[in-house]
DNA sequence: AAACTTACCTACTTATTGGTAGGTAAGTTT
DNA sequence: AAACTTACCTACCAATAAGTAGGTAAGTTT
């Protein structure tokens, strides 16, 4: 892995684990022994390097909605709901609620770059939804926007709870949503 | 109000709308017009504001307790969900959930706290829905804890997401909690 | 009246922050 | 061979962070 991605990679988990205004182009220096200017190198300010990671995000997304193109909804969903429980094992949390909860410390750029990632994150779940309701194996009766979104803040959340509850919740959290989704009244 | 307790509430402000690592003793300063060290004078340490500023919060949860103990379950389901809109009126985030996200840079008597506080704001939700479910003006089928969790997880991330979003969003959410807990199926 | 407490102040320290200027060694292009 | 690019480096800077030492003016207690 070259520096650029190492930097990158680094940076996101270190949003996700302490948050934007606790992490330093220091802390990522002494991790991969460089020089502070060598991350300045790759990325001239931090916002720069914020914008990136976010980038890589919307990259990973991609990947993932490309990936299961063709799959059926409940195992869209499945992956979708896998990025949280990935984060919960790894003691991060999500790049969307990290960034809202800096929102307003961030640069204009970042909150928009933010902003449009967490649309296409709706959208796909709301995709994922429609789809699942159209074909008979999703069950609800409110608006798709506001189904997916409470979908979205279950795990949002969890994720952040689970930091200060006990690690079960998060499952249960999780499987409660499939259940609610897939029972039949 | 006194210059501690104007702190006090200032920090509160800053940590729920620009997070803990974003605010200073100097914002805090600034705002009242007083010089940095009488605010290290009202509290020797970050750490120690920041412990005052969560007990406030207990505090709070206690009267809205004491207020609210007679009430019908949906009421005081009301009026838990009414801190949030309010927050979000704000453009403020909830405490759980600002500390939450910092929650591995602040001190072990921080995060001590704060597990103490969402553990007595989940149980104060477990009870409502609890009592509601035995007179049966709620209905769920799932535990009483995992119901609790999914609300909670739905506001806490509702107040962030909405920074991204739009606000119709947060009303939706929360009108369809509601509606889910009481429906008929 | 003397001693003490409260609520501030000035002036400072040490550490860290994001960021820059300018250099260098190795490889690539022309 | 000369020019340029890449990926680092040393050495610095100004700003800000949390925190401290010691002083003062006003009120309270003994």
């Amino acid at each position: 892995m070259d520096t650029k991605t190492a930097i990158i990679k680094l940076g996101d988990s270190l949003i996700r684990e302490k948050g934007y205004n606790a992490f330093s182009f220091s802390d990522i220096s002494k991790k991969l022994s460089i020089k502070n200017a060598s991350v300045h190198y790759h990325f001239p300010t931090k916002t720069a390097l914020g914008l990136a990671i976010i980038q890589e995000h919307h990259n990973r997304l991609d990947q993932l909605k490309t990936k299961m193109e063709n799959k059926a909804p409940i195992e869209k969903l499945n992956a979708f709901l896998s990025i949280y429980t990935v984060a919960e094992s790894e003691h991060k949390i999500c790049i969307i609620g990290s960034l809202a909860t800096d929102f307003y410390t961030v640069e204009t750029e970042i909150q928009n770059k933010v902003k449009i990632l967490a649309d296409n994150i709706l959208n796909w779940v709301m995709e994922i939804l429609q789809d699942g309701k159209d074909k008979k194996v999703f069950l609800f009766n409110i608006s798709t926007r506001t189904k997916a979104l409470m979908i979205i803040t279950n795990m949002l959340a969890a994720v952040q709870l689970t930091r200060l509850t006990n690690k079960q919740d998060f499952k249960e959290i999780k499987e409660n949503i499939i259940h609610d989704l897939t029972q039949t009244c």
